[in-house]
DNA sequence: GTCTATAATTTGATAGAC
DNA sequence: GTCTATCAAATTATAGAC
């Protein structure tokens, strides 16, 4: 338990190990024995870790992914001229990020919500917990650009609806048009609810 | 090998069994005998029928989901007083129909998209190949409605990725909101687009 | 051709040695 | 607290009886 060395914590590998596994082929095709391997930990360590098994390692993974993710918006959103500009860098880099990843790292979270939104509430939960975070943090952004409360809250929810169907076609297809034209649909849409506020 | 009797054989059973399991739970949490347990047929039957097991299985499912997804838009667009109008009403259908099946009943084809693209290339470009159809079929759509090729292409892909995305935050949060408010923004497009034409 | 029994492997999880 | 050996159950797939 060293305080001087940054080395990552035993139960800190398994967690984030599960997270890429889980983005890259989602929850049910990923086996534990899977995770450990990638984590380099024994086996043991994930019921030492959590008792809870599987599940509470996919709610935890979920969380970490989503608390991550959620920097990603200060990080493009300010340092950008305008937020018009910010939304259409946001799917630029998205759609340029997953070329170089080979199509892999989309969204996080979106291939296991849409896995075990019926069946498993613990995780369902988990995910929900999440978009409603990223559409919160969004939203306060157009609020601040001088949107009302409620069309900022629309407009986050139909940015973020754009990029996870985009990431959906883009992986498909092997290709980051989608992410393109939604970033212009995306962009041209703030630009009209600005320009009417 | 009745000519007269409408009764579904074995083998479209299976596949339909499997095309609603793989939307409700993902492909690789559905097993081989859920499958056979849901379609009432003998477990040897799915590799009588399919060969390649599962992964060929899984194929036949999505195109056949995809074929079927297919004919909701002339089902929506034919009796449409006009194309706008035909962007808004099917979204507040997918939206009516996610809340009446549960949060079930989404995208056939989108959670085994994002689970199999980086590990099967044989399902993965089934799916991207019935997204394909898709977006020649809206393509065409709007094509016929007034736009330029390339314009109307766009168009859809952007009108894909925002009923895609909604439905991963639908189903994630329960709620029918996202179908809404993303049905507007696509609304609100296709009117501009069709203005600007 | 239809179907049952079983094979070979892998799954999530646990017990218990150190 | 850390880790190995093992469990019972489930997985895909096959062999072969009818």
């Amino acid at each position: 338990m060293s305080r001087t060395t940054a080395e990552t914590g035993t139960r800190e590998r398994i967690v984030n190990a599960s997270a890429d596994l889980f983005r890259r082929q989602g929850y049910a095709a990923t086996g534990v024995k899977q995770i450990v391997a990638a984590a380099q930990a024994p086996f043991g360590s994930v019921y030492h870790f959590f008792p809870g098994g599987k599940e509470q390692l996919g709610a935890e993974a979920i969380r970490t992914s989503g608390r991550l993710y959620e920097q990603l918006i200060p990080a493009v959103f300010d340092p950008a001229p305008d937020i018009v500009t910010a939304v259409r860098t946001f799917f630029e880099l998205a759609g340029e990020h997953l070329e170089q990843t080979d199509y892999v790292d989309a969204c996080p979270i979106a291939t296991i919500a849409l896995e075990i939104s019926s069946t498993s509430e613990t995780l369902r939960g988990a995910c929900a917990e999440v978009f409603e975070r990223w559409i919160e943090a969004g939203a306060t952004r157009f609020e601040q650009a001088g949107l009302a409360r409620r069309t900022a809250r629309e407009l986050t929810v139909a940015m973020l609806s754009l990029l996870e169907g985009a990431f959906v076609l883009a992986r498909a297809s092997r290709s980051s048009a989608p992410l393109e034209t939604a970033g212009e649909v995306a962009a041209a849409r703030v630009k009209t609810a600005l320009e009417a506020s």
